[in-house]
DNA sequence: TTGCGTGCAAAGGTTTTGCATGGCA
DNA sequence: TGCCATGCAAAACCTTTGCACGCAA
């Protein structure tokens, strides 16, 4: 694996500085299309997915697949591919997906991975729950 | 919302009974429509969405959306409705989707809460992974 | 009888795939 | 020149919705 041989192209360098030039922030391949549409340029929709889907498995960037019939949205890693990740809480109310930064998480991944055999993966995981604005307004 | 008159129907009765017979199984809506038809009886595919939907909102079963495409597979929740809840954890090698109990997690819970303001479904909230044995086989 | 549940079909949306063309090396 | 990437269209897939009919209350 990861033996694949691979060209530059315009479009690759695009779709990539764009993604850099967002850095935390979550792109649907629908935005990575508009993005290009607004800027002059065109891209189809197969070459985005194809793209993207090398970059996950690059590492660079991240998929999440929050629900089920909406579409998949990736966020550029950049920097964070080391020991401070943060980790995603998605709101169930509002619908909002969050960052956050937690000390104690490294400490449950490794807890997790002794007690229990599993490795998280923390650039994949999720929180589902209700965030603080949302709770505060009555559920 | 919640205000809604509900009719006993054979179907809701019988996949009731269905999903109360595999508890802590996943099950996709598809699995619905064959289990009936492998009992001779059928049921719509449309009926099967509607009800599953009803259930999930009862929170008497939960619902996972774990990837993009494949379809969102359902558990019934049974007796765990309370603190004896337990987490998922999704392997990203085998596609096994594993549950976990683990002490640390309420701990945790209430630290994100307290500290970041952030209340966790863990009904919803599944760890993305590896896990044990496909991490003893080799990547 | 009233109105919800069901079933079929069609629509909706996201993602993937086939195939001819164009661009990189 | 060889081979990969692109783009368009079509397909595949899961899920939702519309509407007529049937069944529960």
């Amino acid at each position: 694996m990861g033996s694949k041989s691979s060209y530059k192209t315009k479009q690759g360098d695009e779709l990539r500085s764009f993604l850099e030039s967002v850095p935390g922030k979550h792109i649907t391949a629908a935005d990575v299309c508009e993005y290009f549409r607004a800027s002059g340029k065109t891209i189809g929709m197969a070459t985005v997915y194809r793209q993207l889907e090398r970059m996950v498995d690059e590492g660079i960037i991240a998929k999440y697949s929050i629900d089920a019939g909406s579409p998949a949205c990736f966020e550029y890693l950049g920097q964070h591919l080391g020991e401070d990740t943060c980790y995603h809480c998605k709101c169930q109310v509002c619908g909002k997906l969050l960052h956050m930064h937690c000390e104690e998480l490294p400490e449950l991944q490794k807890h997790i991975l002794e007690h229990h055999g599993f490795s998280i993966d923390p650039v994949r995981t999720v929180f589902y729950g209700v965030c603080q604005q949302c709770r505060e307004e009555g559920k």
